[in-house]
DNA sequence: TATTGTTATACTCTATAACTATA
DNA sequence: TATAGTTATAGAGTATAACAATA
C-alpha cells in the first residue's frame, strides 16, 4: 500500500454523472422543476433557511430564490415564517404537504429503483448497500447535513 | 437468508438523491444546461443519436431537442448527419471539441471530488471503489449502454 | 453604510400546435 | 396515411439591475 486512495476520482465523477441521469430520468412526475425539488429536499435535509441561504445552496441567485419560495408557497409547499431576531429576514419551513410530496416522489423513485435493482446480481445489491453510509457522508460533506440544530438552522 | 435484498430501497432513493444534488452543485461552470450537458453525455455513452431517440432519453419533446441540438451545433459541440437509408432521419454526432468539453467538466468534478474524498476515512473510499462497477450495472440497466453496437447506435 | 429581500425587465429554455419532407 | 424533424407562438424560469426596508 503506498496511502494513495484505490479509486480513481475520473471514473467516480463518471460514474457519479451517470447516478445524476439515473435520479433524473427517475424524477417523475415533471410538474416540478428540477430546483423546485431539490430545493424542497434541502429544506427537508437542513430544516427552515432564509432565501439568501437557499439560493447558494441551489445555485441560483436571490431574486430567483424569491420567485421559487413564492410558487411553493402559492402550491402549499413551504411557508415564509418572520424571525424574531432580525426583520429583514424570513426563514422559509417546508409544510406538512410539501413534505408528503417530497415523500411521494421518493416512494415512485424507490418504486423504479426497485425494478432494475431486482436485474442485478445480489453482490451488486450487497455492495451498494454497503456504500450507501460512505455515499452520506461524502455528499453530507458537500451539502452541510447539520449534525447540531445550532450549525444548519437558521434560528 | 429469505431471499430478500437487504437494500432498503427507499433510503437507496433519498441516498442516490444526495448524489443527485451533489453532481448538481459540483456541476461548474454554468454556461451550459444541465439538460444540455446531459445530452451530451448520452451522445458519449451511446454514440450518435436520432433527435426523437435523444428527446426521449432527456425527457423533453422533440421540439425541445431540435433547438438544443442547433444550440450545440452552433457552439461546434455536436453535429446533424444524414443517414444513409432513410432520409428523414438525421444522426446527431459528438464532435471531438463536444467530448473535450465534457472531458473538461468531468475533470473539475473529479477535482472537487477528491477534496470531499479527502476528508472521508478510507474505508469510506474503499466502500465507494467497491461499489461503482454496481452501480454502473444499475445506472446501465436503466440508462441504456449499448454493449453492441448494433443496439444502441442509429445506423 | 451594509445587508436582506423584493420588484422590473430582458433573455433563455421548454411545451403545444401547425407545418414540411420523406416513407 | 404515418413518421422524422422543423418552425411558430406562448409560457415558465432565470439573471441583472434597481429598489425598499431594516440593521
Amino acid at each position: 500500500m503506498d496511502g494513495r486512495s484505490p479509486l480513481d476520482e475520473l471514473e467516480l465523477a463518471a460514474g457519479l454523472g451517470r447516478v445524476y441521469s439515473l435520479m433524473r430520468s427517475l424524477s417523475l412526475p415533471r410538474d416540478l422543476s428540477m430546483t423546485t425539488v431539490s430545493t424542497l429536499a434541502t429544506l427537508e435535509r437542513r430544516g427552515p433557511c432564509r432565501v439568501t441561504e437557499l439560493a447558494a445552496l441551489e445555485g441560483v441567485t436571490q431574486p430567483a430564490m424569491t420567485q421559487l419560495v413564492s410558487r411553493l408557497e402559492r402550491e402549499g409547499l413551504a411557508e415564509r415564517r418572520a424571525l424574531a431576531g432580525d426583520r429583514r429576514v424570513v426563514a422559509v419551513h417546508l409544510t406538512d404537504a410539501g413534505r408528503a410530496d417530497l415523500a411521494r416522489r421518493r416512494a415512485g423513485q424507490a418504486e423504479r429503483l426497485a425494478g432494475l435493482l431486482a436485474g442485478l446480481p445480489a453482490s451488486d445489491r450487497e455492495a451498494i448497500a454497503a456504500a450507501l453510509p460512505a455515499l452520506d457522508r461524502l455528499t453530507g460533506a458537500a451539502l452541510g447535513v447539520p449534525d447540531t440544530p445550532a450549525s444548519g438552522e437558521c434560528e
